[in-house]
DNA sequence: TGGGTCATGTAACCTGTTACATGATTAG
DNA sequence: CTAATCATGTAACAGGTTACATGACCCA
């Protein structure tokens, strides 16, 4: 997946590793991450594998760099992923299996839990952050058939985001539903009013 | 992460690898996997840690089983985990990551890439499968205060599918009007409007 | 003089996936 | 008779994280 993603931001446009870190941690945030170590090591599995080509070049003032372009060969791999069908079955959530086991803290700890999650978003400027990124800009200008994408992907952002929010509420209101009985009719009260609910 | 899954379950109640697989496939299924291979891994590196004990179990028709139990140090290690501020950042999704560059195909096929998305669904039922897992369900008549969270995790789960539906809906409308604008005006009056919607 | 940017990477480690291997019992 | 279930794992590989290392230039 990380191999098929800088093959596209290359196909975008030449770039050095370097850069190529800094669209994944500024454009590419919502949804991927990537440490240069990691980068570095892809780029040399691609060119070995024949998708890409590296030019040195000597600069002065700066370190030198490498320039990555894409092959004809880079671009059939790019193409031949796009449409194949390989979405991974494995999706992994850190925070719900947190959430699953809060049982074992007070109803008081899960609450806190649940907003501190409300308030800590991933756009915390509603997504103006990752939009106004200089270089997808620049893309949206030149070719809005590929700035489209871009931007359903900043949508799913927010609406992911938006929803989280909405989850949150629901999961305190619950809790403190949960709370309320708890204090006032003792815990087997609590016990039968859920039980009965599903 | 998943080290300390594997430890919520067992703090449930004594469990065998096996048994452990089967929790994962049937009611975790929608935020966490796990296959075989790499929960027989972390039992043993857990068991060093001392956060888990095992059993031998001779059976007759049976294979013999190995069951583990939480040690008081292994539910010392999991309110300590749920306490951490330990969320890792890095949030990956595959299937944004092809729709990004899926400006690099043919329009109609990003269409229908969407389209098969939204069909796919990760409760085909509505979340009715996960449910009524049996070994949940048990759990949820026994303590209330554990169930709600693992109810919280199945809402999230319902939740999540109807964004994604409605954000395939609108992703389809999106393309089915650039479409539209580019069969009848040609591709220049089409970026134009694009570029002026922002 | 201290921190940020540009630019390269390595080493060690941890986590996750794929494929394989065994073998009895039970239900259709 | 065949497939599923119960029950254990190993080996090899792929993918991702953390920490470290270098070094010049520029701005406050």
């Amino acid at each position: 997946m990380l191999r098929h993603g800088i093959l596209g931001l290359i196909n975008n446009g030449d770039k050095t590793g370097y850069e190529i870190m800094t669209v994944f941690r500024d454009s590419l945030s919502h949804f991927w991450t990537a440490q240069t170590s990691q980068i570095y090591r892809e780029l040399r599995t691609m060119e070995a594998a024949g998708w890409i080509s590296q030019t040195h070049v000597p600069q002065t003032g700066k370190p030198d760099k490498n320039v990555f372009s894409i092959t004809p060969a880079g671009r059939e791999e790019l193409v031949r992923w796009l449409r194949d069908d390989n979405l991974p079955p494995g999706f992994k959530n850190p925070f719900l299996m947190k959430v699953f086991f809060m049982g074992e803290l007070p109803l008081e700890e899960g609450i806190a839990f649940f907003e501190a999650f409300r308030d800590a978003s991933v756009f915390p400027d509603g997504g103006r952050g990752v939009s106004d990124s200089a270089g997808m800009y620049r893309q949206a200008l030149d070719n809005p058939e590929k700035a489209i994408y871009w931007k359903l992907t900043i949508e799913f952002g927010r609406m992911y985001e938006a929803m989280q929010r909405e989850w949150c509420e629901r999961c305190i209101r619950e809790l403190e539903r949960l709370r309320r009985m708890k204090g006032s009719q003792g815990p087997d009260d609590a016990a039968g009013a859920i039980a009965r609910e599903e």
